[in-house]
DNA sequence: CATGAATGAGATTTCATTCAT
DNA sequence: GATGAATGAAATCTCATTCAT
């Protein structure tokens, strides 16, 4: 009989966490939405409540509050970009080819999702006021360097690239891809982001590969 | 007589236009320093007014609304931006000294007026949603580029720099030089900003240059 | 079990709506009060907050504006006005009867509810500025002229009174007893209101039948 | 010596109420097109000022508060009525004439300078609340009813009139012909004016006339 | 878990009035 | 007399957060 409680006690609470975390996802999502669409600063918690089709006291449940909901947001988006961003590197065999696919994610996501950027703008509008931001920011343009740096480092291990300063090379990368990403989605009749994007790729990998005829 | 009179009137006016000209220039460094403290979203009239001595009354005196208030905030640092990009300029004689003085400029301006560009990318989560703003910003963004361009192309017309495309060329050294500012600003001790910045001039120079003994 | 859930359902349906219709109405009695007791233009949302035990938040909760809150008081002001009107024409059986209490339902309510008029004649002045407002002051005005009209026209085809111009004789039946309202509530020791009211029905009353003895 | 001196001051002064007097009149001017414009509750100092091209200090100057410009309005607009009301009875000969004549203005005042009636109605709002406003408002009135049974106390002293309640008569053709306007003024398109004034002055002509064959 | 009514602090904005010049 | 800059009280409205049900 124990066994059982113990049991039904274990059932409820998983039961309980799946439906917390189905809550946390369904209201996280509606976050995504409605920042994106009204703006960090200009959204509601009924925005959210109405987005997800749940009351709004039910934000406050599973949010302590409005940063607490952003803050996760924040996670989440992170998330989202850095499993996209890896999704090609796998598959690429050279680190060449892995440049190119994480430049190409990079620049193919821009254009798909925008929102994406605006609200991570946003967000950088945080990190001057708010610790909590600022950390998870910062953490994630390291791990945009660090994931550059080891693509570099590799190209050069394996004898391709040229012996470039990796930490230099990562974050200047890093600065050309958002730079230009920046640029575009504040303005996207600007310049010929398709154009631009291919002949960047073009440019970085001349400047890593070592000359074939020397 | 009538002369007295209308150099009275003249004086009355130029006073007045002082007055008025003193007190918005008085509201809008106000206005920056609070921005720049408390957050483009997160700071109220009342700060203005207390940051300038004056009254909330005065603030919608001289500025309909908040908004206008901020564009021209926004108007102003762009003033101030622009001007001392181009300070360095006119002293340089040729096209490389001039894209390294400009160079020089940005990424000093960063180091030194850290504030210009928190309030900056503060602007930039406006643009999606207020057309005013876009407008304000994609033309300083444009402005870079052009700036740029125009130095390119010099350098390209007297033989020095190599023939790239000058509007790709612009596009991706303002990238460069915003990418890594924006990565510096958020997280200053991710990486020698001092180092990397000389660094990225040199590659730059060494980019455009032609070969010398070719 | 569903039936049950349905009915419980239901019921909480209806206990909101009462929740809901119950403060509306207890807003609305609140703005009635207040807005008598200081005039349409002098109250805040304040007041009507302290009138009716309620906070200021609510007020907003439940109607979107001030301008929201009065046009519901106009509504709510008509039906009162109205079903005054009406209460004794249903059980008058002649025509002249029912004119009769017409009028003198008119009489006395501007007596007994001095402040109906007061506030009636507030949102006259609603009228040039207000298309909503002017549309619901005019409707209001025309269900009186309609009211008479019908009354009128009903005395005629019964032949009892004279063939008059139906429009016409309601429009100025309805002026006379507007007239006499708004001189009277002006102006309460202007004239005999209980002696001139009595005369006016008297006249109507002989200008409309025809006469008995012809 | 002396004497000049006292005429100087005299001049000044006489010269001192003269401006003093056109400047009134010029804000009192502004203040009517201004209300009437704008509605009594929502115009500002400054549109006076503005309106009249002089400052808004100029308007306390003049007048205490906005209260006091208000009443000085109001009396101002009683004066143009009554002038307006009046000018025709002077040339009208028989009482019937006159109190043709007195309606046939009342009803043109109504059509041409609409605005005064806004105006006017704008001011009943304030009856109720200000001791004052109430006063002129009531001796407006009464002098309309004076006006009236004046004309109708000639006519039946002449003899040509029946012998009616003075008084009560005087003030349901006051009555009829406030009624008739505000319904007109409010909505003017809730019946033909034109025809419906005809109709009314012929009818209290009929009514008020001994019959001719008796 | 879930709801949404209720609160109340706080922000923007307006404007009559004052007063130095 | 005349100006208009300056003040600050007061009003409307928004919304995160709480809490009884």
């Amino acid at each position: 009989m124990m066994a059982m409680k113990k049991q039904g006690k274990e059932m409820e609470d998983r039961k309980s966490n799946d439906i917390s975390e189905m809550r946390r996802a369904q209201l996280i999502k509606a976050a995504y939405k409605v920042v994106s669409r009204k703006g960090y600063y200009n959204f509601t918690i009924k925005d959210i409540a109405k987005e997800s089709g749940l009351s709004s006291g039910l934000v406050h449940y599973y949010f302590k509050d409005k940063q607490d909901l952003l803050l996760n947001l924040l996670k989440d988006i992170n998330l989202n970009i850095k499993s996209y961003l890896n999704k090609e590197l796998i598959r690429s065999q050279s680190p060449l080819n892995k440049l190119i696919a994480y430049m190409d994610q990079a620049f193919n996501l821009a254009e798909k999702e925008k929102e994406y950027f605006y609200v991570l703008i946003d967000f950088w509008t945080q990190t001057k006021h708010n610790p909590r931001m600022r950390q998870a920011n910062n953490r994630l343009l390291q791990s945009y360097r660090d994931e550059c740096a080891a693509i570099v480092r590799e190209g050069i291990s394996t004898g391709i690239f040229r012996e470039v300063d990796v930490a230099f090379t990562a974050t200047t990368i890093v600065s050309v891809i958002q730079g230009t990403i920046v640029q575009y989605v504040l303005d996207n009749e600007a310049f010929n982001y398709e154009k631009y994007t291919t002949m960047i790729k073009d440019y970085i990998a001349t400047i890593l590969l070592k000359e074939k005829n020397t």
